[in-house]
DNA sequence: TACGGTGATCGTCACAGTGACGAGAGGGGA
DNA sequence: TCCCCTCTCGTCACTGTGACGATCACCGTA
């Protein structure tokens, strides 16, 4: 009983028809700005708009693996090197014209790589800085979707290591910080920051080795990689006033 | 273009149909206990079993609009007296046997109330406390929407003032630490709990009147309404470990 | 090689917030 | 009246944080 064949035995009306997609928050850090993937969509609808990679979910496909799949496919990014989590669901009757789509989108934390070649259905892919986004722009209601994301990977910081996937597998703990301070947008204290950071039981795990001091000069920073904390506790706030959007 | 004339343009294969539902989490706190409504299957599939109310989402209807109407309808509980959120999606393919089917769970505060009647489909209907909830007895993958929601419902007693939603109108900083010890199964001190949240800005209203004292007596308490903060800050802390899960 | 520039790391200090708990205020019932 | 109860106010030690000085270890250049 899997199969349509009892689904006929149903009143049709009692189960109308949706398609359901997935969205890719994508975001990243990069030059230190604090960034989103976007791809220009090369189809009806919103051609030529900017809009987040994002596909259907196959019939046999759970959402988080559609999710992925859509993610590996449209960015090259695989879920081994990357956070990965859902952001909730979207399904306003009018948001999409063809028919009624209630989208699944996915908020993935990604360290800097390079822009990928488009996928089907894009005409281009191309990194843009969060705070450069024009939400007018956006196709669907991704602009309150991508909202919904940067809001959620700003308070998870605060609360979750999940900062260090921004960063790759070993990492300093300056690297760390200008990952705070792009998604914020505030700067923080070097010396606080390593005090909570270094002080914070299983955040960092020391590699027990140097980094080569940037081009600048400098003390060589020791590396780390993520430790095995799931919770940040106490949690490292943002500083000044919060801002509710935005 | 936004009937299904449109959609027919399309290779149907690329737009594989969906039923797409809402489940409502009501938690509550009865006589000093966490609780949440389940109702008794009386169709077909799981029935007899347990399971969070719910139901399909109609074509034309918001989500969020779909669980405040099962909400009402299957509890008589009323969107403006109650906390209302999205909890995510859940799509397992196998999660129900007749179809493929993706849920949007909403996770829903009220203060203590009857039980209703029993609505469309089921059985009965019927507070349950959490602790005592036997997660295999649960239809569909409901035992892992409830751990979700009791998990984010304890969660978020930490930095929102939503735990206010499980009382009434008027309540009594006891009657609000009351919820706090039955959501986190912790005692808590009154004295550091009536500092905190009466020392936090915005988080109580004084409403300039005294409760009656309770049975055996006792000074009587003062009463407030919920303040227009809509963040704890600083967050008030779960005692002790925290656990992960359940 | 000495020297200033740069960033990493360590210390210090004042202060806010919290856990633990004493004590008084203001109501019950016997 | 006495005892018991709960609400409310205070105190004290301790932790974590913001602000910032000082030192360390590298750079490029004179």
């Amino acid at each position: 009983m899997t199969g349509p064949e009892f689904l006929a035995a149903y009143d049709p009306t009692a189960f109308p028809p949706f398609a359901v997609t997935v969205d890719v928050v994508l975001l990243t850090v990069r030059f230190g700005t604090f960034s989103v993937l976007l791809v220009e969509r090369d189809t009806h609808p919103y051609r030529g708009a900017l809009a987040l990679p994002g596909g259907f979910v196959q019939p046999d496909e759970d959402l988080d693996t559609a999710a992925v799949r859509r993610l590996e496919q449209e960015t090259g990014v695989r879920r081994d090197t990357a956070h990965v989590e859902q952001l909730g669901a979207f399904g306003d009757p009018l948001r999409d014209p063809r028919m009624r789509v209630v989208s699944v989108p996915y908020l993935v934390f990604a360290p800097d790589l390079p822009p990928p070649t488009p996928g089907q259905g894009a005409r281009s892919v191309a990194w843009t800085p969060v705070v450069a986004v024009e939400a007018t722009r956006l196709a669907f209601d991704h602009a309150a979707v991508l909202a919904a994301g940067v809001e959620r990977a700003r308070a998870k910081l605060e609360y979750s290591p999940v900062a260090a996937a921004f960063c790759g597998e070993q990492f300093t703990v300056a690297e760390l910080r200008r990952v705070y301070e792009a998604v914020w947008g505030v700067p923080l204290d070097p010396r606080n920051f390593h005090r909570k950071t270094t002080g914070t039981a299983g955040f960092l795990v020391p590699v027990g080795q140097d980094s080569s001091p940037g081009p600048g000069g400098g003390r060589p920073a020791a590396l780390y990689r993520r430790g095995d904390a799931t919770l940040l506790h106490p949690a490292m706030l943002r500083p000044v006033v919060r801002t509710p959007h935005s």
